[in-house]
RNA sequence: GGCCCGUUCGUCUAGCGGCCAAGGACACCGCCCUCUCAAGGCGGAGAUCACGGGUUCGAAUCCCGUACGGGCUACCA
């Protein structure tokens, strides 16, 4: 293992598990894993206002769905536990305290009231920047004394320099450069003993060794903010790459309202986790342009952090679809099988007969060149699980026929049927075939008429395949009742 | 308002000064294959590379400006 090369995901559980969550993660650990680095977790809880109950858990079983795994996280431990950002208060404290002591830090005990007055007195007068007056930037050491003996407690601000730039080269947007005038002393530790995120993430990137930092482009305005933590903090920057965003069809940003936005959704909707891998993967990063279906291991073969795009991205939808249909087509079958009863077990279909895995391994072929996802297999193969088939009469006889002939045909094809030694695909089509033949009708007329006297579905898989999974006693049997019925039926008046 | 980022077919993208009158993929259309539905094969339509200036013998590729879109400007991340 590199044990250079360590990258981290840092959600903040406040809520579901998001789509653009979840490919952030995967540009991490996929970049992670190409080198041979390690992968790991740390929850950024410092918001104590917006935390959601089970959103850790929620955020890590979707991950580890989609297949990431990690060496060190809130679950798993680690050497540099605790991975929880609000287990590490003390931490943010001592350093913050280094601050102070350097003057890089002060404490600021401004209401949020005279906070809002200063920034509208600058809106109104149209200053260029607005933001923290510095109000309490040169207070002696009493007169803080006494704003705490009134029970004020003080936010720290860090002190940004007032001139100078700072500066970053990052990996997928290259040369960053902002003025350092124009930012404000932002608030590092709140009112509450909690750090902001900008504090948390310097001092755990540091203390957690990061190499490489990947997050959303959204931090790119907060650059100068962490260049100059490193810097008052005395580390050496980890090296940087901000990622475009994923956005909804109408270049919005993704949520629920645009549909299936959380990971759990595409997984209940019969999505491979491979399949969102890969798609999710080709959402600001591409290969080479041409190359689009990649196995895990292939996508970790190929990764690179330097060939991220820098624009954002609008998710395509039926792109997943198409991508998903090739990796369920390139699955094996027994891995094409163990997914169907997977969700069949997770999701049961309205069948008669409860599919086992057995049955699902006998489906598994017939179903999987017309699978977009896993949902769409039982609607093909409703008539393997059902015990009574509603067969409709008039679809039996099929165009250019009529009830009579057809009723024949299945005679016919039933008696054939009846005399085969071996029950098989290849067995059944050149029994069949030449059937058609004799009896001067076309194989699809055959066929549609055998389709719908044992499936009961005008689309189903290829027959002979069909049959034969079929077997011949409920072939048969259903054979003899279509009969039936089509006599019944031409007895009756319509 | 200020700062920052982005802009190649509807969408995802290739392209990193000449190989591009722009390639691949999804979606769309047509044909072929075919027992239905698919899958697959072949082909088509679809981008004046946001716009305007430069630089250069030569620009989608470099520089400047404009427009449009987005982000940040919180004791949220």
């Amino acid at each position: 293992m590199n044990a250079q090369i360590r990258l981290r995901f840092a959600p903040s559980p406040t809520g579901n598990p998001h789509i653009g969550n979840v490919r952030t993660a995967i540009f991490a650990w996929l970049f992670a894993r190409k080198r041979g680095g390690s992968f790991l977790i740390r929850v950024e809880d410092t918001d104590q206002s917006r935390r959601t109950e089970g959103a850790v858990e929620a955020m890590l079983d979707s991950l580890r769905w989609v297949g990431i795994d990690w060496d060190e996280g809130p679950d798993v431990g680690g050497p540099l536990a605790p991975y929880t950002q609000s287990e590490r208060l003390d931490l943010y404290r001592s350093e913050t305290r280094r601050l102070i002591d350097s003057g890089r830090a002060y404490p600021c005990f401004c209401s949020p009231e005279r906070l809002a007055d200063v920034r509208r007195a600058q809106q109104m007068r149209g200053d260029e920047t607005i933001g923290y007056d510095r109000h309490c930037l040169d207070m002696t050491r009493a007169q803080q004394d006494a704003c705490r003996a009134r029970g004020v407690q003080p936010v720290v601000r860090f002190r940004m320099p007032d001139e100078g730039v700072s500066v970053m080269e990052d990996i997928v947007f290259g040369h960053l450069e902002f003025e350092n005038r124009l930012y404000d002393d932002f608030v590092a530790l709140k009112s509450d003993g909690f750090p902001t995120y900008h504090l948390a993430s310097v001092v755990d990137d540091h203390h957690m060794g990061i190499s490489h930092v990947t997050r959303a482009k959204e931090w790119m305005p907060s650059v100068p903010r962490h260049v100059q933590l490193y810097a008052a903090l005395g580390w050496d920057m980890p090296a940087f790459a901000h990622l475009p965003v994923i956005l909804a069809p109408d270049r919005s940003k993704l949520s629920k309202r645009h549909g299936a936005a959380s990971v759990m959704d595409y997984r209940d909707m019969g999505v491979l986790p491979e399949a969102l891998m890969n798609y999710l993967s080709l959402l600001g990063w591409s290969l080479d342009g041409k190359t689009e279906i990649l196995t895990p291991e292939e996508l970790i073969a190929a990764f690179d952090l330097d060939r991220v795009s820098r624009s954002d991205a609008v998710f395509d939808f039926d792109k997943l679809m198409w991508l998903n249909g090739q990796h369920l087509r390139r699955s094996s079958d027994t891995r094409l099988a163990r997914a169907i009863d997977k969700f069949w077990k997770d999701a049961p279909p309205q069948f008669d007969v409860t599919p086992d895995a057995r049955a699902a391994a006998r489906i598994a072929p017939l179903v999987r060149n017309r699978l977009k996802t896993l949902q769409d297999a039982a609607p093909l193969v409703k008539f393997f699980f059902s015990e009574d088939l509603h067969v409709d009469a008039e679809q039996l006889v099929q165009r250019g026929m009529d009830a009579e002939r057809t009723t024949a045909l299945l005679q016919s094809a039933h008696d054939a049927l009846a005399q085969l030694d071996t029950f098989d695909a290849e067995s059944i089509e050149s029994l069949l075939r030449p059937l058609a033949a004799d009896l001067g009708v076309k194989v699809g007329q055959l066929l549609g008429s055998l389709r719908v006297a044992t499936t009961a579905q005008k689309v189903s898989p290829p027959m002979f395949e069909s049959l034969e999974a079929l077997g011949p006693e409920r072939t048969l049997e259903s054979i003899r009742k279509a009969i039936a019925k089509l006599s019944s039926a031409a007895g009756s008046p319509k």
